[in-house]
DNA sequence: TGTTAGCACTCATTCGACTCGAGTGCTAAC
DNA sequence: GTTAGCACTCGAGTCGAATGAGTGCTAACA
């Protein structure tokens, strides 16, 4: 049994509808609200072939039926291939993010705020990877006669600070005498090629406190993938949507959001793609089986990037999302690129 | 009608019944489970009286009583007064806080985890107020010829960093040179000293593009709350309780945790106490008032303080928590202390 | 005078029987 | 291939009786 186009028409109709109204949807509401020029018997017959097909479930054979996931997959990459994207969404991120370009911070937690307020899901938004910046400048900041902060300032004006312990001897002018060096040495590199001229120098002064405290920290940086600045927006979205009202399933649904880890990874496995759609059990978390996550990523520079993305349940508005999240992420590009000549 | 010890006696079981079954107590689970030496005829008595005085309330005629506000007032009092705090608490507090200590925002984070996680509610940490902090060193790093990063280092170690615009006519070592000064200068001040004797070299010196940055920057610590770091913990605990298995309190609940003003508003006015206990109403915001709040105050020098706090029903294990909150008091204080030296 | 036993009364909760209706699958006719 | 008709299914909602926890009151008791 094919698919055909009627069929792939219908399965539109009752995914649109089961987007919208999430109750499942009979044969009669798609014949009379959708203009097919079919009965509802005919219809009956179309959807019994796409639950064969496993397009479509049955909560019980008196109710109507629901999208499954490999119905979503097909939409959602009949979409992508179209790609639809509403040209309004772009100007209605610009308005609501305002153009004020602050610290990187900022801009990271207002636009996942902006991204749940038009989306009404979820929003993370991610800092670019640590490893893949390049560093600009490296200053050591006297803190006490025994510490100093280091602070390294990267494409995109993230800036990563941290405390390091220093020989006494140092003082402050000596601190600043090492960091022009440092910056001289390091500037333009990404903190993973740094990383390897650090161990060279460092091969030739052993325990050298500052080399160290320096390599130390670039290490942390590449490695710990927590380092990554993460964003989340409408939190508490998914409580408005019937699915879950359950509080079960809202707890574990929270709980994923608190663990961090769990979703930097999720966002890092993003591809090459401009973006992913992960539908049900595709996110491979069993708490977010009945949801959907579309991440898209935004770019710094050649090759820094990061991600930006929105966790809904899995009848979410694929089309509205993916056209908001093209328009964040090329106003993230814009005020995150800007300050950079 | 008097409030006698034993009528006391009475509502402290009733009270502690209820903190931990959450299910209205009746007159014979009083004079069973807790040794009374009354029969439940007296106990109903008794807790009629209570009832009169506005310390229970009765869901309905045929349910046990529930102890009101103004008991909880009086059971948290008494526990204040008393000064019962469990000397436990510290060392597992000690044991899951680790003594790695890192940037301030970390541990405000860690502690947030380590709260929530130990007491099971949510928890909230704020870092000290900006205009409270004293400035210890000011750095201008290079960014690009037009701007540069401006860093701020306070004591306990916390930083504040923002880009600004400088005159194209300053190099790196023009900007040492004006870092020196600045840090010469303001070492030692307050946010709000240091802004008031820069509006003085302002004066002197007007139109000068570092010093506006710099007094631009200050002004917005001070003066926007925001600035604050605040970190949230443990937010999805709440659902575990079951005053709030209904998903439309649930809501209202996260969206109070979602617009952090509300929280450092609330967090701020903590007057001079060491702890503050607010009950139901108490808080002042309606979707809490079937919350309590408990904030402690932990110290970094004798002017700069942050605020602990944890937010949970009404129905809290108050003594647990004051004690947890003391103990995670004493152990920010001396980990953010600790590099002051 | 305070305490207790006894008893009638209240009322949320539980559970089963019942109805209602949306929706299906199947068959036969078009 | 499409459609009308019809029997069937099953979740959701309603109603009412039974249950039982808990109270308030009264009268007896120490």
């Amino acid at each position: 049994m094919p698919m055909d186009a009627r069929k792939f028409r219908i399965l539109q109709a009752i995914i649109d509808d089961y987007i919208l109204t999430a109750i499942p949807v009979g044969s009669r509401t798609i014949s009379k609200k959708y203009e097919m020029g079919l009965s509802s018997a005919t219809i009956r017959n179309e959807m019994s072939d796409l639950e064969e097909l496993g397009y479509l479930d049955q909560p019980h054979v008196s109710a109507g039926r629901i999208p499954s996931a490999k119905a979503y997959r097909l939409y959602v990459d009949q979409l992508l291939q179209n790609g639809i994207l509403q040209s309004g969404d772009a100007s209605s991120v610009r308005d609501h993010f305002g153009s004020r370009a602050r610290q990187m911070e900022d801009v990271i937690s207002r636009a996942a705020q902006v991204l749940s307020g038009l989306t009404h899901y979820t929003s993370l938004v991610m800092s670019p990877k640590g490893k893949e910046l390049h560093i600009r400048t490296i200053q050591l900041v006297p803190v006490s006669s025994q510490s100093a902060l280091l602070v390294i300032v990267t494409d995109g004006g993230i800036m990563r600070d941290t405390v390091i312990r220093v020989g006494s001897d140092l003082d402050s002018d000596a601190l600043y005498a090492i960091s022009r060096m440092l910056t001289e040495k390091l500037s333009g590199h990404t903190v993973t090629e740094a990383l390897s001229m650090l161990n060279v120098a460092s091969a030739a002064h052993p325990h050298h406190p500052v080399l160290e405290g320096v390599t130390e920290f670039l290490d942390t940086v590449e490695g710990d993938a927590t380092k990554t600045k993460l964003a989340l927006g409408g939190t508490s979205n998914i409580l408005n949507f019937p699915e879950y009202s359950d509080v079960e399933k809202a707890k574990g649904f929270l709980s994923v959001l608190e663990t961090k880890d769990k979703l930097i990874h999720l966002l890092e496995n993003h591809g090459e793609m401009a973006f992913t759609v992960r539908i049900g059990p595709e996110t491979g978390i069993p708490e977010l089986k009945d949801c959907s996550l579309v991440t898209a990523t935004y770019r710094l520079s050649d090759n820094t990037h990061g991600t930006i993305g929105v966790i809904g349940p899995t009848r979410m508005q694929y089309g509205r999302v993916l056209s908001i999240l093209n328009a964040m992420g090329q106003q993230l590009s814009e005020v995150l690129g800007q300050d950079k000549e």
